[in-house]
DNA sequence: CAGAATCCACGCTGATACTG
DNA sequence: CAGTATCAGCGTGGATTCTG
């Protein structure tokens, strides 16, 4: 699932921004074409791996996969299989995933208004955004 | 500067999750390694070219030039040249850029939460971000 | 059903050298 | 002082094929 080298001077200063910018640390878990598409939709609640790929057509299979397992990797979703035949997985976001909600919610408020001439933005609207009494009060 | 093809297969999905997805369009604004470093610089006031240089000693000057011109294209700052000798350049924030702050502020505060026990962020915390009474109100 | 493996193109980034 | 120009390397994403 195309490995990252761990050497490199671009890896070096990937690993120095990560570090001492909190921005640059919150782009690399949620950065990447599809995670925010992923993370959105699990926010409404668990779903199962087949559900996800109907869900977002546009996404090949492997983008879906290793977008998934850098998520696991970085605690913000949980992989759940059962060993039956047919294989059974469902993805749930984990605390810090779910706490990732005012910060998905600040930047869509902010792109939407910036960009509210052009009427962009069919996926996701601020309507759209999954309703959540706290996601408001604890920003 | 490395310009941009329009046509190919990964743009074309770049340009669906910009428009279907707010969140990776504030990802395309401000990702980036150095982007969020120098935004968080100018929210600190206007800048001139030579003391961006200055205070972030890492970055090249290839790539501080071709993020401010990136951020000045997406109205995030804008560019002063007074056409004097020695040059003269100042870069400041638009209003769209100033609005930036709670969006950063919102992830910085999640980065912060969800790694306080490995003390990072050398770069930013908290504390160091600029304190401005409308930032925490307004979200 | 839920992946894994391989191949390849694209564009980003960095290093270095040069300029009005 | 404030940039530009050119070159090369790396990683990421996409397409396709195969598996328990």
């Amino acid at each position: 699932m195309t490995q990252i080298k761990e050497s490199s001077t671009i890896q070096e200063n990937k690993i120095t921004a990560f570090n001492e910018c909190p921005v640059t640390y919150v782009m690399e878990k949620i950065g990447g074409y599809w995670k925010p598409i992923i993370l959105y939709h699990l926010l409404t609640g668990s779903k199962r791996y087949s559900e996800l790929k109907k869900t977002i057509p546009a996404i090949t299979e492997k983008m879906l996969i290793q977008h998934l397992k850098q998520l696991e990797a970085d605690d913000l979703v949980i992989r759940e299989s059962r060993p039956v035949v047919p294989p059974h997985v469902t993805y749930t976001l984990t605390k810090a995933g779910m706490a990732l909600k005012p910060v998905m919610y600040t930047m869509a408020k902010w792109a939407i208004e910036q960009a509210d001439t052009n009427a962009k933005f069919t996926y996701k609207s601020l309507d759209d955004f999954p309703e959540s009494p706290t996601m408001l009060e604890e920003v």
